[in-house]
RNA sequence: GGGGGCGUAGCUCAGUUGGUUAGAGCGCCGGCCUGUCACGCCGGAGGUCGCGGGUUCGAGUCCCGUCGCUCCCGCCA
């Protein structure tokens, strides 16, 4: 159960390799103590500059830059051969580290004080000029990086971003395995399941008609392991979706799997407190310390209008309906009267134009709302503008106690129904804090959402739907479904939902009164779900787990607005990979 | 399924109310250069203005369609 504490920073820079034919060390480990050695280097030509009797080629590996000297007195073979070389040209070369004179000293790169002076050199790959710079000085169009990904990840941010990839997953890795979690492959190849997203589907060849799905994630087979009596599981595990694209959103991402028996949430929790702040810490993200806070479900989405706020800034969005109630302004009475909400939050003192401030409508009618309400705060009436006169002067001072507003602030106010105004206020809060700047930079916030709902309901059919999913356990009256919680949990990072699970249910007789409500009856379930609940009668441990969206969280650690600049081959919005040409028909 | 943005040289971009031969920086090619490190100086090549159609005496510019990339809503149990 012991495992190193991790550093920060710790990256476990490589050792020197073997040596090889190809090389003694690796070009970004050479320093000054290594002066008066002779080794042999190979990478990639980085950049040349030809001085005409004295040529500098900065060569390039994984580890980074070391510069090479090439004089037409040390050797002139090496120098003529030098004066062909083009940018990245696959080289090998040998010579003697010279430690350089002072003024020769370049400060910006750890091996900045020496230089190779090559005495031979092998060219072993000439390479055409590379369609865009193998530098970070100039963005490149993201197909243009899609279709000539071997060289965009050559780049040392994609590189950075791939080892910083490699060192979220092995610190993962070590504090599971430091925890007698036991690392197990479940299918790729599985069974369609009926709800929740598309499958992406596979013909069966032997059994035509037949299809195969690709896991949406390991959910079932983790919990039968558990069934099993594996007690604690994990894996790094690719999911597949067929679901429209995002930023964050990809058809194949990568999550860290782990399911526990004979536990309850506080244990899960805990585990993942202690694997992540392990990560954090090898990311050298400044996050606050475990245990994290927990906040409800209901509460996040009163205060923040989203069940993943970001808790980075404030803003924070109050219900103002009681204090408004009986105004002369119809906008606000007939939502109210028709069991809806006006809720607002303070933004501060912010001067916004007139087409600024309708700008914003922009943003809450995505959400479906009608339209934002701004008021500024001052004035004989304590609001300024013509929607003053619609409210009586203790309606508005009660507002402003409510918001904690002072002479000047902004109010942004939405009457909806509740989730729409939720929704769009929670927006309009997101869109503030980025056009104002409010997140300090480096800065980072995360928090548990707990006390979910079990379900959600149409607000046409009335049907009910699993919140999480249906193998979540409930907490209440089973017997009132609209009233009952799980026991879920996510774990949410600067406003982004980096990882949810919850205890599951471990009798078949709880399982099936869930999926009733879901709308299925006992033969549906029983054939869609019959090996699960013959599992259940097999005898199950409670049990519970969590999964983690590994790609998301390398985004963020990287500082990465998307996840495909930490995944070395993802595809484009449209589900395509300018690299290989996929999807496309088959023979 | 819906809405917004973008598409001009290898890369990043500029291109005026529609007007002569479409420009810049970087890169590339050639020449010069022995201490540079985004080396410097001189010269040169390089364009189906995403694609198709339309309006016009004339379209990179205006209109319609289409393809690609991207952001968002829906969707993502």
């Amino acid at each position: 159960m012991s495992v190193p504490a991790p550093r920060r920073g710790d990256t476990r820079a490589p050792q020197p390799p073997a040596a090889n034919a190809y090389r003694d060390t690796w070009c970004g480990m050479v320093r000054g103590e290594d002066a008066g050695r002779e080794l042999r280097v190979s990478g990639w030509v980085h950049r040349r500059r030809d001085h005409g009797g004295l040529i500098f080629i900065d060569l390039r590996d994984r580890t980074g830059l070391v510069q090479l000297v090439f004089h037409p007195d040390t050797s002139g073979e090496a120098f003529a051969a030098a004066e062909r070389l083009r940018s990245e040209h696959v080289v090998s070369a040998y010579g003697e580290v010279v430690g350089r004179e002072d003024g020769n000293v370049n400060p910006k790169m750890p091996t900045g004080e020496i230089e190779i002076a090559v005495t031979s050199m092998d060219v072993l790959a000439e390479a055409e000029t590379p369609p865009f710079p193998v530098d970070e000085d100039s963005p490149v169009d993201e197909n243009t990086r899609l279709r000539h990904r071997v060289v965009d990840l050559r780049r040392e941010g994609m590189r950075d971003a791939m080892v910083l990839r490699h060192e979220v997953i092995r610190t993962m890795r070590d504090t599971l395995y430091g925890e007698d979690f036991l690392e197990m492959e479940t299918p790729i190849l599985t069974r369609a399941t009926p709800e929740g997203a598309r499958d992406f589907l596979v013909p069966a060849r032997m059994q035509p008609g037949n299809w195969y799905a690709l896991p949406q994630s390991p959910q079932l087979f983790k919990q039968l392991l558990m069934m099993s009596g594996y007690e604690r599981y994990f894996q790094i595990a690719r999911c597949f979706r067929d679901e429209d694209l995002r930023a964050d959103r990809q058809p194949e991402f990568t999550q860290l799997d782990l399911e526990m028996s004979f536990v309850d949430e506080d244990d899960v929790m805990g585990v993942m407190e202690r694997v992540m702040s392990a990560v954090f810490t090898v990311a050298g993200l400044d996050v606050p310390p475990a245990p994290w806070r927990r906040m409800g479900y209901d509460e996040a989405v009163l205060r923040y209008g989203i069940d993943r706020p970001d808790t980075r800034f404030g803003l924070e969005i109050h219900d103002v309906g009681e204090h408004v109630r009986g105004s002369s302004f119809k906008v606000f009475e007939n939502v109210l009267s028709s069991g809806g909400v006006v809720r607002a939050f303070n933004a501060g003192a912010r001067e916004m134009s007139r087409s600024e401030l309708d700008g914003l409508n922009d943003v809450v009618k995505r959400h479906g709302a009608f339209a934002a309400a701004p008021i500024y705060v001052g004035g004989e009436a304590g609001w300024v503008g013509n929607l003053a006169k619609f409210f009586a002067r203790e309606q508005i001072d009660a507002v402003n106690a409510a918001l904690s507003a002072s002479d000047g602030d902004l109010l942004l106010f939405v009457a909806d129904k509740e989730s729409v105004a939720a929704a769009a206020l929670g927006a309009l809060r997101l869109e503030l804090a980025a056009r104002f700047g409010l997140v300090e930079p480096g800065t980072h916030d995360l928090l548990w959402i707990v006390d979910f709902p079990m379900f959600g309901q149409d607000e046409e059919t009335g049907r009910f739907d699993a919140l999480h999913h249906p193998f979540t356990a409930p907490e209440g009256d089973l017997d009132d479904p609209a009233s009952l919680r799980s026991r879920a949990y996510d774990l949410v990072l600067d406003g982004t939902e980096i990882g949810g699970g919850s205890i599951r249910i471990h009798t078949p007789e709880v399982q099936s009164r869930v999926f009733a409500h879901l709308g299925l009856d006992e033969e549906e379930a029983q054939a869609r779900f019959g090996f699960l609940l013959d599992a259940l009668r097999y005898g199950a441990p409670p049990h519970g787990g969590m999964a983690m969206g590994i790609d998301r969280i390398v985004a963020i650690c990287a500082g990465r607005e998307s996840i495909r600049d930490v995944m070395a081959f993802p595809k484009t919005a449209t589900g395509s990979d300018p690299l290989t040409g996929a999807p496309a028909p088959v023979d």
